[in-house]
DNA sequence: TCGTATGAAATTGTATGGAAGTGACGACAT
DNA sequence: ATGTCGTCACTTCCATACAATTTCATACGA
């Protein structure tokens, strides 16, 4: 017997491609769109495509215009450094917390999640290596019995990710990033609640370093 | 020259009615909703009931099953723990950020907030003294210049607030909420970042003290 | 030349029709 | 007694029709 799968609603796929085109800057930030464009660019209706509008309005992405129609929201720094903020908030407490109690089970997970990342740097696979860093954070909250902490900082880390899109990455930045990851694990396993705290927060604003070089570099799509 | 009230659309006014209802425990925890429901309930065809439902359910205070319907969700311990976690990561670091710099204006708008707390607390007001109480909190973050914490506070505060609800609340209970606002704002002014996090996070577990009585005394409402 | 009316086009906001999914219930066979 | 199947009511989900609003261009008059 075959177990059902969950197929995705129409609203759903629109909301999900809309989403990642957004993210990959294949939409340009700035750009205007109507209901009806997103229902024909992703073939379907108004209707998936206006709630599509709906859900990523909520996290900032677009912002909806009202009677008028939608904008790609523009990158601010602003709101950059706000989502960086509480991110960093979130995530430093969460790790606070991981280190008097974490899940035996999540502590394998995080195991897999460097494995895989390693293999990502080998093949220099970007893509590869960020899924599995969203997975590795993830697997922090999750093992530290806090996942809504999670799927709050996944909305926040859209902001950030879509401006990491524009940074060109050096070779070794990846390489460098699996190392934070991996003294993040060993502070952990070592219950170490300061040094956790610390590599997770240098960890983080890695990614906010060269910020302003990219504002330079791409003043169009800066607000 | 009259500026333009840009009214409310029916689908926002059925969704904050709504969220309205599920905040007071009007519609309990658990009821069948759907589309059709909310509809009629509050005069409008399915389209603003079905919006509404969806928006709600990013916060997850409805849940949506697909083709069956939405039902209030219940009060989850777990889900209400992980909201009180992340909002206090959150607002102890707003606190620590405010003590090293804050727009002065905002600093007048606190002092309002005492005041008016003050008169709450004096004519017994719950609902005055908690909209205050949503504004002191607000006010916080934006004299920070983190506008985008309180975006994301708020919507964890609704399952908190929820909870509140169903405390009988001593007669002094708001007074000593009071009290600990003033203790925020007095560590604030002496930008003792340290005393000012102490506060805050006395403050915001304060409102989790009786939460086993409460579960205790509505099985019914609980997960 | 400039400001103002007017009207068409575009867009959202709202309502409604219809297809398809889900679970409940009972008839019926085993 | 139990399990399978068909029917039925209910609901969402998606498409589409209609209404309301905004914008833009254009024409007109001072």
């Amino acid at each position: 017997m075959t177990v059902k799968a969950p197929s995705e609603s129409v609203t759903q796929r629109v909301e999900r491609q809309l989403r990642s085109d957004i993210l990959t800057l294949a939409l340009p930030p700035g750009s205007r769109l109507s209901e009806q464009d997103i229902g024909s660019r992703y073939g379907s209706s108004r209707q998936p495509g206006r709630e599509a509008l709906i859900a990523l309005s909520k996290s900032r992405l677009v912002e909806i215009l009202p009677q008028r129609g939608a904008v790609i929201a523009k990158i601010s720094v602003a709101k950059l450094m706000q989502a960086a903020f509480v991110r960093e908030a979130i995530e430093t407490a969460v790790i606070r917390s991981a280190c008097s109690s974490f899940h035996f089970h999540a502590r394998t997970r995080l195991e897999d999640c460097l494995k895989a990342q390693e293999r990502a740097v080998e093949s220099g696979d970007r893509a590869e290596f960020r899924r599995y860093d969203d997975l590795f954070h993830r697997t922090l909250a999750d093992g530290a019995g806090l996942m809504m902490a999670w799927t709050v900082v996944e909305d926040l880390k859209a902001h950030i990710d879509r401006a990491c899109c524009l940074s060109l990455g050096k070779g070794d930045a990846l390489r460098k990033l699996l190392a934070e990851h991996k003294a993040i694990v060993a502070a952990l396993d070592a219950r170490d609640s300061h040094a956790a705290e610390a590599a997770m927060k240098s960890h983080l604003s890695e990614l906010l370093q060269d910020l302003p070089t990219l504002e330079a570099a791409h003043p169009d799509i800066f607000e």
